[in-house]
DNA sequence: AGCGCCATCCCCTTTTTTAGGGTAAAAATT
DNA sequence: AATTTTTACCCTAAAAAAGGGGATGGCGCT
């Protein structure tokens, strides 16, 4: 018999063995209840606004649509449910799409059962569940490089720059004259070795110095 | 009798009932072994360089210098450290400056004992572990506003605009020409009811947008 | 079939900004 | 005391930005 508080999960996987084997550990788990397992978008697409899922498991690599691309869609048919993402691989760049594009965690497959059922616990608790190589690149992308061959006023010159403020503005913000901000782009440009605004931007947040 | 794979922990913590509940829970750990508790980073700064530890736990509300402005000189004192901040506040920005300055981890102080050992655990295997409501955190500041009055190709403008590109780059990348560049950007300055550049970023990062 | 939105392109003007060169004195740090 | 950082000034020409106007095909939805 299932209570007010038991937790309603979805699944969309291509995989039948690992599909199956989701579904029958989290079936099988008290408070937590499987709705509806997919193979693909294609086939979530017309039904899964019916089943009212809390938790959706949904696979990244995906026949037809891919899991991310399908996140925009599924966000719109489904606004309430938590979207847990799983993945075999650790791809910094398809980790940041999804994110971007609304996922509420990120697991690798290899996650043991008993964190996949706490991951879909954490993450209706308001966490954001992900696994730890997942969370170092996360957090990693915040880190800014120490070696970075600016000063701090040429460095926070260059995140105005960055916001696309004008000299003229930079420089009445941060109380200096418009000249002395001149200065500080023409050391900075040296520093880098380039030759414009866009190259600066460019050169500096790839190295993160900004 | 410690042995090489013992993990060696510091702490810098000013509330010296939690630094000695914390050092008494380490210590008893099977593996685990606490070489240092300072109160402040001054006291700190003198000996930890020779204390060697492979994590420290950094309060992040210090008396003197803060937890978040010692990052930097403690990664300058221990290059191979994995420092993991302590906090009983959950603000964003504090949050963001630490991740920025090199911390390896977030977590509340409220985290359970058995959990501070196993972020121990986890940050020496290259994971990032963060408390829940963190991680959430962290994971929103990726996250797009699905309601933005933007168009995908007034957005991707607006992106490249935001990289310190011109208008002539921008059109010769896109393979369209300046004039078309130029009747999007009035568009979304219209949309977004800015004059310029620098307010269109601002207004469109403030809100997800871009 | 028609409407609106989107992306594309064209013309005009004026103001503002940028990038390059050189020089040098306070101020802060080490 | 020595070095780095931050501050400021002068000069010039090219490039970019902002604002105004209007026009055309395509695509999706009703």
């Amino acid at each position: 018999m299932s209570r007010d508080l038991t937790i309603r999960v979805s699944l969309i996987e291509d995989d039948e063995t690992i599909r199956e084997g989701y579904a029958y550990l989290i079936g099988n788990t008290e408070g937590y209840k499987v709705v509806s397992a997919y193979r693909s978008f294609e086939d979530a697409a017309r039904r899964i606004a019916q089943d009212d899922p809390d938790v959706l498991l949904l696979d990244v690599e995906l026949p037809g649509l891919s899991g991310i691309d399908a996140l925009p869609k599924l966000k719109k048919l489904l606004p309430e449910t938590h979207i847990l993402m799983l993945t075999v691989y650790e791809h910094e760049q398809q980790i940041f799409r999804a994110l971007g594009n609304g996922a509420a965690g990120y697991l690798t497959k290899n996650t043991s059962h008993d964190k996949i059922i706490s991951a879909i616990h954490e993450v209706m608790e308001g966490g954001g569940p992900m696994s730890a190589h997942i969370a170092r690149m996360v957090i990693s992308s915040f880190k800014r490089n120490e070696q970075s061959p600016l000063t701090r006023r040429e460095t926070e010159i260059l995140e105005q720059i960055a916001t696309g403020k004008s000299r003229k503005r930079i420089a009445e913000e941060l109380f200096i004259d418009l000249e002395t901000v001149k200065s500080h782009i023409k050391n900075i440009y040296h520093k880098l070795n380039v030759h414009s605004k866009a190259d600066a931007i460019k050169t500096a947040k790839d190295n993160k110095f900004i």
